[in-house]
DNA sequence: CTACTAGTTAGAGTTAACTCTAAGTCAACT
DNA sequence: AGTTGACTTAGAGTTAACTCTAACTAGTAG
């Protein structure tokens, strides 16, 4: 599919999927007799990654490091599984975090409610 | 206290915090006579009640609508409530995409640990 | 009196992650 | 042949949120 197809449906623009290229986040994706690149199924789907990633938080330097690790082949495969692992910790401390946040967040408006605040 | 105490109490530099007060976040800090900041036990409340609302992804220009609000007094309440229910509607949001992603993550995680990844 | 410490200001610099501009190419229509 | 539209590139510009620099001042210790 081209640009404007898989910008729609990665739901990045154009100028982001070639700054991703750019930073090496996307790598090798195939182009036309006119140089017009051209996005396969396997790019949506680590496209889709990416954001996954990026969404939680990670910096796209060091989604770039997965990137790399993942063009490395088989033998980076316990690395990179070190690395998603380290993400989840992250993230599972996150989402604790956030939900303390929430709790208290909750609180302070139940004294707006209760008319306590002025 | 002063401001080292201050940027110890709630762990923001010093930078951040003259930052904070250029912004708009932070209005009336006290001063000596010196002309150095003083500062109370209810800025370091406000300033843990900022770092709440920032930590959970509101923008410095929102909070700063807040702190404005709250510097007209009693007739913002409602406007104040508001703005937090919606914040708080959001966090909700966020926290239930973070576990969506938590998810995702764990299966690949998974698809690693049974040597489904190469 | 001098040195040192802890502040002060205005404004410049940094970083991440885009976002856009300008100038150009190529294929398809009219 | 000319125009349109969808791309291409290199590189400049933007935004948020700091972070730092330079030059200065006031208070304290030796």
């Amino acid at each position: 599919m081209n640009m404007r197809e898989f910008s729609d449906k990665v739901e990045l623009s154009a100028y982001t999927l070639r700054y991703y290229e750019k930073v090496g986040l996307l790598k090798h994706v195939q182009r036309n007799t006119s140089g017009h690149r051209i996005y396969s199924n396997r790019d949506i789907d680590w496209v889709d990654f990416i954001k996954r990633l990026k969404d939680t938080g990670m910096p796209l330097k060091e989604i770039q490091k997965y990137a790399s690790l993942r063009e490395l082949g088989a033998q980076t495969v316990k690395e990179r599984q070190e690395l998603l692992e380290k993400h989840q910790e992250n993230l599972v401390k996150h989402i604790r975090q956030q939900n303390e946040h929430l709790k208290a967040l909750d609180a302070k408006i139940n004294l707006y409610k209760s008319g306590e605040v002025s």
